[in-house]
DNA sequence: AACGCCGTTGAGAACCAGTCCCGATCAGGA
DNA sequence: TCCTGATCGGGACTGGTTCTCAACGGCGTT
């Protein structure tokens, strides 16, 4: 799992260090989704270490290398995911709670091929969200209630 | 069109301000995307001005009336785009030249109704995009081709 | 037309995720 | 082991966005 790193920075010439190591290791390691701070954390807890500039800088790396993704869940701050042996998969955001579950369509990959081609484009990631409330919590379920009431009135 | 402004605010008994008309306004004129910058600098040219606090504040209220929506192409600020009077569609990013084209896809709309039934979810919007590269400059046609170059051997 | 309530406005300070700086350190090939 | 160029990291900095709070302005009432 961390030779697929090894053979990707090895082919850039990029040096393999304690680091890149450490921080691949807890990206990895967590099918979740983690902000800069959670890796950081991660880092301490396994008594590891490394400056957030650090942190930033190796992320967008793993980005850059196709072996992790960056999403923006309307919090403020990017979170990251690994994308080493895991699905693609697109994302449900509830307002509410904050919760995001995932979800695979077997037509997306299909409908934006054809739309690339279309437009003469060359596609190479896309972002697929959906924000509204789930209904894991009495809470997120009374909004789905008050919104679906408001959108008949309005 | 300003009426439907007028209309949201006295349901909600909010006050229609010389501010909140002016930034309606130029984003009603207006299909493009733009920046909060981009609508202080649309007052300014029509000889209006309103503080950046307002700008903000006014666009995040547009978006919560439902009257235009908010947007992120990974510039490190929001855009804006009116939705009155305009189609739903989604957003391709060329990630070389900076430029935003559309398109609507006729199954979108069914396959995210379906997830959101599947998965017990009230969608309230959706967010779609797909990052790559377009054809429009010369540029951008040569680094489809070292991406499509690259896709095959890696 | 004047009054008064209360939400809005705006200049600037504050906030904060993310980036930059640059001297010390390290990876890794010779 | 040596050497060299890339990486690291603590802290300063950036810039978009939000906050503060006193002055202001809708707008319903009188
Ligand atoms: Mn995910
Ligand atoms: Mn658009
Ligand atoms: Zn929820
Ligand atoms: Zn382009």
């Amino acid at each position: 799992m961390m030779q697929v790193l090894r053979g990707e920075l090895r082919e850039r010439e990029l040096p393999f260090t304690h680091q890149r190591e450490a921080i691949a290791q807890v990206m990895f390691e967590s099918t979740r989704h983690l902000s800069a701070d959670d890796v950081a954390a991660a880092l301490r807890q396994r008594g590891e270490h490394a400056g957030k500039a650090t942190v930033y800088r190796t992320l967008a790396l793993l980005v850059e290398l196709g072996l992790a993704t960056e999403h923006d869940f309307d919090e403020g701050f990017k979170r990251y995911e690994t994308k080493v042996g895991a699905a693609q998969h697109d994302h449900l955001i509830c307002t509410a709670c904050g919760r995001v579950s995932t979800f695979q369509h077997p037509e997306l990959d299909r409908i934006f091929a054809e739309l690339a081609s279309e437009h003469g484009f060359e596609a190479i990631t896309r972002q697929v969200k959906v924000f509204g409330t789930c209904s894991e919590t009495a809470a997120c379920r009374e909004l789905q209630r008050a919104y679906r009431e408001a959108g008949r009135t309005s």
